[in-house]
DNA sequence: GAGTGGTCTAGACCACTGT
DNA sequence: CAGTGGTCTAGACCACTCT
Protein backbone atom coordinates (compact mmCIF):
# COMPACT_ATOMS: atom_id res chain seq x y z
CA UNK A 1 0.00 0.00 0.00
CA UNK A 2 1.28 3.37 -0.80
CA UNK A 3 2.65 5.47 2.25
CA UNK A 4 0.19 8.55 2.51
CA UNK A 5 2.11 11.56 1.51
CA UNK A 6 1.33 15.01 3.04
CA UNK A 7 -2.15 15.24 3.75
CA UNK A 8 -4.35 13.97 1.11
CA UNK A 9 -7.93 16.37 2.04
CA UNK A 10 -8.28 16.55 5.56
CA UNK A 11 -9.88 20.10 5.66
CA UNK A 12 -12.02 21.08 8.59
CA UNK A 13 -15.72 21.23 8.64
CA UNK A 14 -16.00 24.93 9.57
CA UNK A 15 -13.42 25.69 6.76
CA UNK A 16 -15.34 24.09 3.89
CA UNK A 17 -18.31 25.97 5.04
CA UNK A 18 -16.37 29.63 5.52
CA UNK A 19 -15.45 28.64 1.35
CA UNK A 20 -19.15 28.07 0.49
CA UNK A 21 -20.68 31.54 1.92
CA UNK A 22 -17.33 33.36 0.71
CA UNK A 23 -17.93 32.14 -2.64
CA UNK A 24 -21.51 33.18 -2.03
CA UNK A 25 -20.13 36.52 -1.39
CA UNK A 26 -17.54 36.79 -3.67
CA UNK A 27 -20.30 36.27 -6.33
CA UNK A 28 -22.71 39.19 -5.40
CA UNK A 29 -24.97 37.12 -3.52
CA UNK A 30 -25.38 39.72 -1.00
CA UNK A 31 -25.03 44.06 -1.91
CA UNK A 32 -22.41 45.26 0.49
CA UNK A 33 -23.38 46.35 3.22
CA UNK A 34 -26.51 44.18 3.56
CA UNK A 35 -27.39 42.02 6.13
CA UNK A 36 -26.18 37.84 5.53
CA UNK A 37 -28.37 35.10 7.05
CA UNK A 38 -28.13 34.88 10.45
CA UNK A 39 -26.17 31.88 11.62
CA UNK A 40 -28.92 30.05 12.46
CA UNK A 41 -30.04 30.06 9.07
CA UNK A 42 -26.85 28.93 8.07
CA UNK A 43 -26.61 26.24 10.23
CA UNK A 44 -29.87 25.04 9.31
CA UNK A 45 -29.24 25.09 5.53
CA UNK A 46 -26.04 23.43 5.58
CA UNK A 47 -27.21 21.05 8.38
CA UNK A 48 -24.16 21.84 11.04
CA UNK A 49 -23.81 23.30 14.48
CA UNK A 50 -24.56 27.14 15.12
CA UNK A 51 -20.43 26.74 16.60
CA UNK A 52 -18.95 25.74 13.41
CA UNK A 53 -21.11 28.21 11.50
CA UNK A 54 -19.87 31.28 13.73
CA UNK A 55 -16.16 29.89 13.51
CA UNK A 56 -16.48 30.10 9.85
CA UNK A 57 -17.60 33.37 9.76
CA UNK A 58 -15.52 34.47 12.81
CA UNK A 59 -12.85 33.42 10.08
CA UNK A 60 -14.18 35.83 7.36
CA UNK A 61 -14.66 38.70 9.95
CA UNK A 62 -10.94 38.60 10.77
CA UNK A 63 -10.07 38.88 6.92
CA UNK A 64 -12.43 42.25 6.61
CA UNK A 65 -14.63 40.55 4.49
CA UNK A 66 -17.57 40.72 6.93
CA UNK A 67 -18.34 43.07 9.84
CA UNK A 68 -20.51 41.38 12.53
CA UNK A 69 -22.50 43.79 15.25
CA UNK A 70 -24.60 42.47 17.98
CA UNK A 71 -28.00 42.36 18.33
CA UNK A 72 -27.89 43.14 14.47
CA UNK A 73 -26.54 40.90 12.01
CA UNK A 74 -23.37 40.48 9.88
CA UNK A 75 -22.91 42.34 7.05
CA UNK A 76 -20.36 42.02 4.19
CA UNK A 77 -18.20 44.56 4.19
CA UNK A 78 -17.95 47.39 2.01
CA UNK A 79 -15.32 50.46 1.14
CA UNK A 80 -18.06 52.81 1.96
CA UNK A 81 -17.31 52.19 5.88
CA UNK A 82 -14.63 54.36 7.92
CA UNK A 83 -12.73 51.50 8.79
CA UNK A 84 -12.20 50.02 5.10
CA UNK A 85 -10.57 54.01 4.11
CA UNK A 86 -8.80 54.27 7.29
CA UNK A 87 -7.47 49.94 6.66
CA UNK A 88 -5.85 50.87 2.96
CA UNK A 89 -4.43 54.50 4.04
CA UNK A 90 -1.31 55.08 5.84
CA UNK A 91 -0.56 58.48 5.60
CA UNK A 92 -0.09 60.70 9.11
CA UNK A 93 0.21 63.85 10.01
CA UNK A 94 3.94 64.77 11.87
CA UNK A 95 1.80 65.68 15.21
CA UNK A 96 -0.13 61.67 14.50
CA UNK A 97 -3.53 63.02 12.96
CA UNK A 98 -4.71 61.04 10.22
CA UNK A 99 -6.98 63.03 7.96
CA UNK A 100 -8.27 61.79 4.94
CA UNK A 101 -7.36 63.61 1.82
CA UNK A 102 -9.03 65.85 -1.00
CA UNK A 103 -8.68 65.25 -4.34
CA UNK A 104 -7.86 67.37 -7.87
CA UNK A 105 -7.90 65.53 -10.70
CA UNK A 106 -4.98 66.19 -13.14
CA UNK A 107 -6.38 63.92 -16.05
CA UNK A 108 -6.99 60.83 -17.28
CA UNK A 109 -6.16 58.92 -20.40
CA UNK A 110 -6.37 55.12 -21.96
CA UNK A 111 -3.70 53.19 -23.91
CA UNK A 112 -2.25 49.75 -24.44
CA UNK A 113 -0.57 47.84 -21.50
CA UNK A 114 3.11 47.97 -21.64
CA UNK A 115 5.06 44.56 -20.41
CA UNK A 116 5.00 46.08 -16.76
CA UNK A 117 1.25 46.36 -16.21
CA UNK A 118 0.89 43.60 -18.08
CA UNK A 119 2.53 41.61 -15.65
CA UNK A 120 1.13 43.27 -12.48
CA UNK A 121 -2.12 43.51 -13.53
CA UNK A 122 -2.01 39.87 -14.63
CA UNK A 123 -3.60 41.36 -18.43
CA UNK A 124 -2.72 39.80 -21.35
CA UNK A 125 -1.00 41.03 -24.47
CA UNK A 126 -2.77 44.33 -26.07
CA UNK A 127 -5.37 44.69 -23.33
CA UNK A 128 -5.83 48.29 -22.92
CA UNK A 129 -5.98 50.28 -19.34
CA UNK A 130 -7.13 53.71 -18.33
CA UNK A 131 -4.53 55.90 -16.57
CA UNK A 132 -5.76 58.64 -14.31
CA UNK A 133 -3.80 61.26 -12.51
CA UNK A 134 -4.57 63.09 -9.17
CA UNK A 135 -3.02 65.25 -6.66
CA UNK A 136 -4.28 64.47 -2.93
CA UNK A 137 -4.97 67.51 -0.69
CA UNK A 138 -4.32 67.60 2.52
CA UNK A 139 -5.38 70.77 4.78
CA UNK A 140 -5.70 72.08 1.12
CA UNK A 141 -2.29 71.51 0.43
CA UNK A 142 -1.12 69.08 -1.99
CA UNK A 143 0.83 65.79 -0.42
CA UNK A 144 0.66 63.04 -2.63
CA UNK A 145 0.71 62.69 -6.82
CA UNK A 146 -1.04 59.28 -7.49
CA UNK A 147 -1.25 57.85 -10.96
CA UNK A 148 -3.67 55.10 -11.16
CA UNK A 149 -3.61 52.31 -13.52
CA UNK A 150 -6.61 49.50 -14.03
CA UNK A 151 -7.72 47.76 -17.00
CA UNK A 152 -10.19 48.65 -19.05
CA UNK A 153 -11.98 45.63 -19.81
CA UNK A 154 -12.38 45.28 -15.60
CA UNK A 155 -13.99 48.40 -15.16
CA UNK A 156 -15.98 49.25 -18.39
CA UNK A 157 -16.96 53.07 -18.78
CA UNK A 158 -14.66 54.36 -16.50
CA UNK A 159 -12.60 56.50 -18.90
CA UNK A 160 -15.54 57.73 -20.11
CA UNK A 161 -17.43 58.58 -16.81
CA UNK A 162 -13.82 60.12 -15.90
CA UNK A 163 -13.71 63.73 -16.65
CA UNK A 164 -17.73 64.27 -15.80
CA UNK A 165 -17.50 63.13 -12.05
CA UNK A 166 -14.45 62.47 -9.93
CA UNK A 167 -14.98 60.88 -6.41
CA UNK A 168 -12.73 61.11 -3.82
CA UNK A 169 -12.43 57.20 -3.31
CA UNK A 170 -12.01 54.93 -6.22
CA UNK A 171 -12.47 51.47 -4.10
CA UNK A 172 -15.96 51.94 -3.29
CA UNK A 173 -16.64 52.89 -6.82
CA UNK A 174 -15.17 49.62 -7.93
CA UNK A 175 -17.41 47.67 -5.37
CA UNK A 176 -20.72 49.53 -6.38
CA UNK A 177 -20.42 50.51 -9.93
CA UNK A 178 -18.39 47.54 -10.74
CA UNK A 179 -19.06 44.96 -8.27
CA UNK A 180 -15.54 44.44 -7.85
CA UNK A 181 -13.95 44.01 -3.61
CA UNK A 182 -10.53 45.60 -3.25
CA UNK A 183 -10.32 43.16 -0.01
CA UNK A 184 -6.05 43.67 0.05
CA UNK A 185 -3.14 45.19 -0.95
CA UNK A 186 0.44 45.50 -1.16
CA UNK A 187 2.76 48.08 -1.33
CA UNK A 188 6.05 48.57 -2.03
CA UNK A 189 7.91 51.61 -0.53
CA UNK A 190 11.42 53.61 -1.77
CA UNK A 191 12.79 56.78 -1.33
CA UNK A 192 13.54 58.51 -4.46
CA UNK A 193 13.48 62.10 -5.91
CA UNK A 194 11.09 63.68 -7.39
CA UNK A 195 11.28 64.34 -11.56
CA UNK A 196 10.05 68.36 -12.75
CA UNK A 197 6.28 67.06 -12.96
CA UNK A 198 6.35 66.13 -8.99
CA UNK A 199 8.32 68.66 -7.80
CA UNK A 200 6.18 70.90 -9.60
CA UNK A 201 2.53 69.47 -8.26
CA UNK A 202 3.77 68.48 -4.63
CA UNK A 203 5.35 72.09 -4.50
CA UNK A 204 9.15 70.97 -4.08
CA UNK A 205 12.13 71.91 -5.44
CA UNK A 206 12.94 69.45 -8.12
CA UNK A 207 15.31 66.98 -6.57
CA UNK A 208 13.77 66.61 -2.97
CA UNK A 209 13.70 63.42 -1.43
CA UNK A 210 10.02 61.96 -2.16
CA UNK A 211 8.55 58.58 -0.73
CA UNK A 212 7.48 56.57 -3.73
CA UNK A 213 4.13 54.12 -2.94
CA UNK A 214 3.89 51.59 -5.35
CA UNK A 215 0.63 49.68 -4.78
CA UNK A 216 -1.37 46.90 -6.14
CA UNK A 217 -4.61 46.20 -4.74
CA UNK A 218 -6.44 42.48 -5.25
CA UNK A 219 -9.51 41.25 -5.12
CA UNK A 220 -10.72 37.20 -3.99
CA UNK A 221 -8.85 35.35 -5.15
CA UNK A 222 -5.53 36.96 -5.25
CA UNK A 223 -6.29 38.34 -8.52
CA UNK A 224 -4.94 42.16 -9.52
CA UNK A 225 -7.36 44.74 -9.80
CA UNK A 226 -5.23 48.19 -9.54
CA UNK A 227 -1.37 49.69 -9.58
CA UNK A 228 -1.39 53.17 -8.01
CA UNK A 229 2.12 54.55 -8.18
CA UNK A 230 2.26 57.34 -5.52
CA UNK A 231 4.65 60.59 -4.49
CA UNK A 232 4.19 61.58 -1.34
CA UNK A 233 5.73 64.67 0.07
CA UNK A 234 7.16 63.52 3.66
CA UNK A 235 8.14 66.53 5.13
CA UNK A 236 4.77 67.44 7.13
CA UNK A 237 3.72 64.04 7.11
CA UNK A 238 5.07 59.76 7.34
CA UNK A 239 3.52 56.49 6.48
CA UNK A 240 2.97 54.78 9.55
CA UNK A 241 3.26 50.69 9.61
CA UNK A 242 2.42 49.22 12.84
CA UNK A 243 3.95 45.67 13.49
CA UNK A 244 1.35 44.01 15.58
CA UNK B 1 -33.39 53.52 40.72
CA UNK B 2 -30.00 54.38 38.69
CA UNK B 3 -30.37 53.82 35.26
CA UNK B 4 -27.21 51.52 34.33
CA UNK B 5 -24.98 54.01 32.37
CA UNK B 6 -22.98 52.40 29.84
CA UNK B 7 -21.26 48.98 30.39
CA UNK B 8 -20.80 48.74 33.73
CA UNK B 9 -17.89 45.88 34.02
CA UNK B 10 -18.85 43.08 31.84
CA UNK B 11 -15.68 40.94 30.51
CA UNK B 12 -16.07 37.83 29.12
CA UNK B 13 -15.00 34.87 31.31
CA UNK B 14 -12.17 33.50 28.46
CA UNK B 15 -11.05 37.32 28.50
CA UNK B 16 -10.88 37.24 32.22
CA UNK B 17 -8.47 33.85 31.82
CA UNK B 18 -6.57 35.24 29.44
CA UNK B 19 -5.67 38.63 31.56
CA UNK B 20 -4.68 35.98 33.93
CA UNK B 21 -2.67 33.58 31.85
CA UNK B 22 -0.97 36.74 29.97
CA UNK B 23 -0.07 38.17 33.42
CA UNK B 24 2.09 35.17 33.92
CA UNK B 25 3.74 34.97 31.33
CA UNK B 26 4.84 38.65 31.27
CA UNK B 27 6.00 37.69 34.78
CA UNK B 28 8.22 35.23 33.20
CA UNK B 29 6.58 32.12 34.76
CA UNK B 30 7.16 30.30 32.37
CA UNK B 31 11.00 30.82 30.29
CA UNK B 32 10.29 31.83 26.01
CA UNK B 33 10.53 28.83 23.69
CA UNK B 34 9.47 26.27 27.19
CA UNK B 35 5.83 25.07 26.67
CA UNK B 36 2.88 26.33 28.90
CA UNK B 37 0.56 23.89 30.68
CA UNK B 38 -2.08 21.80 28.32
CA UNK B 39 -5.70 23.56 27.72
CA UNK B 40 -7.10 20.57 29.95
CA UNK B 41 -4.71 21.54 33.25
CA UNK B 42 -5.58 25.17 32.78
CA UNK B 43 -9.33 23.89 32.37
CA UNK B 44 -8.48 22.64 36.07
CA UNK B 45 -6.93 24.85 37.53
CA UNK B 46 -9.35 27.70 37.06
CA UNK B 47 -12.35 25.69 37.09
CA UNK B 48 -13.72 26.63 33.46
CA UNK B 49 -14.54 24.43 30.36
CA UNK B 50 -11.49 23.84 27.91
CA UNK B 51 -13.20 25.85 25.23
CA UNK B 52 -12.90 29.05 27.53
CA UNK B 53 -9.09 28.16 27.73
CA UNK B 54 -8.89 27.44 24.26
CA UNK B 55 -10.09 30.85 23.02
CA UNK B 56 -8.15 32.81 25.89
CA UNK B 57 -5.22 31.34 24.32
CA UNK B 58 -6.26 31.63 20.97
CA UNK B 59 -6.34 35.22 20.99
CA UNK B 60 -2.55 35.18 22.83
CA UNK B 61 -1.29 33.38 19.47
CA UNK B 62 -3.27 35.86 17.46
CA UNK B 63 -0.90 38.36 18.85
CA UNK B 64 1.82 36.55 18.85
CA UNK B 65 2.57 36.13 22.74
CA UNK B 66 2.58 32.04 22.47
CA UNK B 67 2.78 29.84 19.56
CA UNK B 68 0.68 26.60 19.34
CA UNK B 69 1.32 23.09 17.80
CA UNK B 70 -1.14 20.52 17.61
CA UNK B 71 -0.06 17.51 19.19
CA UNK B 72 2.84 18.88 21.02
CA UNK B 73 1.81 21.76 22.84
CA UNK B 74 1.49 25.69 23.45
CA UNK B 75 4.64 27.69 23.69
CA UNK B 76 6.06 31.02 24.77
CA UNK B 77 6.96 33.10 21.55
CA UNK B 78 10.51 33.90 21.31
CA UNK B 79 12.57 36.49 18.99
CA UNK B 80 14.73 33.18 18.45
CA UNK B 81 12.92 31.74 15.98
CA UNK B 82 12.33 32.80 12.70
CA UNK B 83 8.94 33.53 12.39
CA UNK B 84 9.41 36.13 14.70
CA UNK B 85 12.84 37.81 12.78
CA UNK B 86 10.54 37.77 9.76
CA UNK B 87 7.65 39.77 11.57
CA UNK B 88 10.02 42.94 12.60
CA UNK B 89 11.96 43.26 9.06
CA UNK B 90 10.37 44.56 6.37
CA UNK B 91 13.32 45.38 3.78
CA UNK B 92 13.03 43.07 0.57
CA UNK B 93 14.93 42.72 -2.53
CA UNK B 94 13.63 44.57 -5.68
CA UNK B 95 13.53 40.55 -7.17
CA UNK B 96 11.40 40.32 -4.05
CA UNK B 97 13.66 38.15 -2.07
CA UNK B 98 13.77 38.74 1.71
CA UNK B 99 17.25 38.32 3.10
CA UNK B 100 17.73 38.89 6.92
CA UNK B 101 20.85 41.29 6.64
CA UNK B 102 24.30 40.63 8.81
CA UNK B 103 26.06 43.50 10.67
CA UNK B 104 29.42 45.67 11.57
CA UNK B 105 29.48 47.48 14.42
CA UNK B 106 30.48 50.77 14.18
CA UNK B 107 30.74 52.39 17.70
CA UNK B 108 28.43 52.16 21.05
CA UNK B 109 28.20 55.05 23.34
CA UNK B 110 26.47 56.26 26.40
CA UNK B 111 25.13 59.31 27.22
CA UNK B 112 22.12 61.46 29.23
CA UNK B 113 18.75 61.06 27.13
CA UNK B 114 17.97 64.30 25.44
CA UNK B 115 14.08 65.87 25.50
CA UNK B 116 12.99 63.73 22.21
CA UNK B 117 14.49 60.86 23.61
CA UNK B 118 12.54 60.99 27.11
CA UNK B 119 9.46 61.03 25.48
CA UNK B 120 9.48 58.31 23.40
CA UNK B 121 11.28 55.87 25.69
CA UNK B 122 9.15 57.20 28.49
CA UNK B 123 12.28 58.25 30.76
CA UNK B 124 12.44 60.63 33.51
CA UNK B 125 15.46 63.32 33.30
CA UNK B 126 19.05 62.71 34.02
CA UNK B 127 18.09 59.20 32.85
CA UNK B 128 21.18 57.81 31.00
CA UNK B 129 21.21 56.17 27.66
CA UNK B 130 22.83 53.56 24.82
CA UNK B 131 23.11 54.44 21.72
CA UNK B 132 24.29 52.31 19.11
CA UNK B 133 25.37 52.32 15.70
CA UNK B 134 25.48 49.55 12.95
CA UNK B 135 25.63 49.22 9.57
CA UNK B 136 23.61 46.55 8.21
CA UNK B 137 24.61 44.24 5.11
CA UNK B 138 23.05 42.44 2.56
CA UNK B 139 25.01 40.23 0.51
CA UNK B 140 28.10 41.79 2.09
CA UNK B 141 27.04 45.17 0.60
CA UNK B 142 25.59 47.82 3.19
CA UNK B 143 21.99 49.23 3.33
CA UNK B 144 21.09 50.36 6.08
CA UNK B 145 22.58 52.23 9.01
CA UNK B 146 20.52 52.12 11.86
CA UNK B 147 21.21 54.33 15.26
CA UNK B 148 19.77 52.25 18.02
CA UNK B 149 19.15 54.00 21.65
CA UNK B 150 18.06 51.91 24.79
CA UNK B 151 17.49 53.15 28.19
CA UNK B 152 20.49 52.12 30.19
CA UNK B 153 18.59 50.89 33.30
CA UNK B 154 16.69 49.04 31.23
CA UNK B 155 19.15 46.94 29.89
CA UNK B 156 22.34 47.36 33.07
CA UNK B 157 25.49 46.18 31.66
CA UNK B 158 24.52 46.16 27.74
CA UNK B 159 26.50 49.32 27.24
CA UNK B 160 29.76 47.41 29.02
CA UNK B 161 29.10 44.31 27.16
CA UNK B 162 28.99 45.94 23.57
CA UNK B 163 32.43 45.78 22.45
CA UNK B 164 32.70 42.17 23.45
CA UNK B 165 30.66 40.86 21.42
CA UNK B 166 28.10 42.31 18.65
CA UNK B 167 25.25 39.44 18.20
CA UNK B 168 23.48 40.20 15.32
CA UNK B 169 19.59 40.52 16.25
CA UNK B 170 18.91 42.75 19.26
CA UNK B 171 15.40 41.25 20.23
CA UNK B 172 16.86 37.60 21.18
CA UNK B 173 19.36 39.47 23.09
CA UNK B 174 16.81 41.78 25.42
CA UNK B 175 14.64 38.63 25.73
CA UNK B 176 17.47 36.43 26.87
CA UNK B 177 19.53 38.39 28.81
CA UNK B 178 17.28 41.34 30.28
CA UNK B 179 13.96 39.20 30.26
CA UNK B 180 12.03 41.97 28.47
CA UNK B 181 10.04 40.82 25.16
CA UNK B 182 9.67 42.86 22.32
CA UNK B 183 5.92 41.94 21.25
CA UNK B 184 4.79 45.02 19.29
CA UNK B 185 6.27 48.41 17.16
CA UNK B 186 5.13 51.28 15.24
CA UNK B 187 7.59 52.79 11.89
CA UNK B 188 7.21 55.53 10.79
CA UNK B 189 8.47 56.04 7.13
CA UNK B 190 10.02 59.19 5.18
CA UNK B 191 12.08 60.20 2.60
CA UNK B 192 15.21 62.53 3.28
CA UNK B 193 18.15 63.37 1.72
CA UNK B 194 21.11 61.81 2.84
CA UNK B 195 23.76 63.52 5.17
CA UNK B 196 27.37 63.24 4.58
CA UNK B 197 28.10 60.22 7.24
CA UNK B 198 24.75 58.59 6.05
CA UNK B 199 26.05 58.77 2.66
CA UNK B 200 29.81 57.51 3.22
CA UNK B 201 28.45 54.75 5.54
CA UNK B 202 25.84 53.27 2.36
CA UNK B 203 28.40 54.25 -0.51
CA UNK B 204 25.76 56.83 -2.12
CA UNK B 205 26.58 60.29 -3.14
CA UNK B 206 25.91 62.43 -0.19
CA UNK B 207 22.54 64.36 -0.97
CA UNK B 208 20.93 61.27 -2.47
CA UNK B 209 17.62 60.07 -1.18
CA UNK B 210 17.00 57.53 1.30
CA UNK B 211 14.32 55.61 3.51
CA UNK B 212 14.12 56.75 7.34
CA UNK B 213 12.40 54.59 9.11
CA UNK B 214 11.67 55.59 12.88
CA UNK B 215 10.65 52.72 14.59
CA UNK B 216 10.07 52.46 18.58
CA UNK B 217 9.31 48.71 20.10
CA UNK B 218 7.14 47.43 22.74
CA UNK B 219 7.16 45.72 25.59
CA UNK B 220 3.61 44.41 27.50
CA UNK B 221 1.59 47.32 28.58
CA UNK B 222 2.85 49.57 25.74
CA UNK B 223 5.70 50.65 27.35
CA UNK B 224 8.58 51.29 24.74
CA UNK B 225 11.85 49.78 24.81
CA UNK B 226 13.77 50.95 22.45
CA UNK B 227 14.13 53.27 19.57
CA UNK B 228 15.56 52.52 16.70
CA UNK B 229 16.24 54.95 13.38
CA UNK B 230 17.65 53.21 10.57
CA UNK B 231 18.52 54.78 6.78
CA UNK B 232 17.99 52.72 4.23
CA UNK B 233 19.24 52.82 0.92
CA UNK B 234 16.13 52.00 -1.80
CA UNK B 235 17.90 51.35 -4.70
CA UNK B 236 18.18 48.11 -4.61
CA UNK B 237 15.61 47.14 -1.81
CA UNK B 238 12.44 48.37 -0.74
CA UNK B 239 10.25 48.42 2.26
CA UNK B 240 7.36 45.69 1.96
CA UNK B 241 3.74 46.60 3.78
CA UNK B 242 1.08 43.76 3.21
CA UNK B 243 -2.18 45.23 3.75
CA UNK B 244 -4.45 42.12 4.94
C1' DG C 1 -40.51 40.29 22.95
C1' DA C 2 -38.30 38.39 19.03
C1' DG C 3 -34.09 38.06 16.76
C1' DT C 4 -29.23 38.75 16.45
C1' DG C 5 -24.41 37.74 17.62
C1' DG C 6 -21.52 36.25 21.80
C1' DT C 7 -20.38 33.18 25.66
C1' DC C 8 -19.98 28.87 28.09
C1' DT C 9 -20.42 24.07 29.05
C1' DA C 10 -19.68 18.97 28.84
C1' DG C 11 -18.48 15.63 26.29
C1' DA C 12 -17.12 13.19 22.13
C1' DC C 13 -14.06 12.46 18.63
C1' DC C 14 -10.12 13.63 15.28
C1' DA C 15 -5.25 14.72 13.86
C1' DC C 16 -0.82 14.85 15.22
C1' DT C 17 3.52 14.24 18.14
C1' DG C 18 6.16 11.96 21.00
C1' DT C 19 7.98 7.54 23.22
C1' DC D 1 0.35 4.26 23.50
C1' DA D 2 -0.84 8.59 26.11
C1' DG D 3 -0.89 13.46 25.66
C1' DT D 4 -1.43 17.54 22.99
C1' DG D 5 -4.10 20.88 20.34
C1' DG D 6 -8.21 21.08 17.00
C1' DT D 7 -13.00 20.13 15.68
C1' DC D 8 -17.87 19.52 16.35
C1' DT D 9 -22.18 19.15 18.67
C1' DA D 10 -26.45 20.39 21.31
C1' DG D 11 -28.15 23.15 24.22
C1' DA D 12 -28.35 26.85 27.58
C1' DC D 13 -27.95 31.42 28.65
C1' DC D 14 -26.31 36.43 28.08
C1' DA D 15 -25.92 41.12 25.89
C1' DC D 16 -27.63 43.90 22.61
C1' DT D 17 -30.81 46.10 18.93
C1' DC D 18 -34.95 46.97 16.94
C1' DT D 19 -39.78 47.36 16.77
Amino acid sequence: MAKRMKAPAFRPLFAQIKDLIVERVRAGEWQSGTALPSEHEFARHYNVSQGTVRKAIAEMAAENLVERYRGKGTFVASHTDEREHSRFFHIVGNNGIKQLPGSRSLGCRRCKANKEIQETLDLSENQTVVIAERLRLIDDKPVILETITVSDDMFPGFYDAWNEETPNEFYPLYETEFGTRVIAAKEKLSAVTANEKVAQHLGVDSGTPVLMIDRVAFTFGDQPVERRVSYCNTAHHHYLSELL
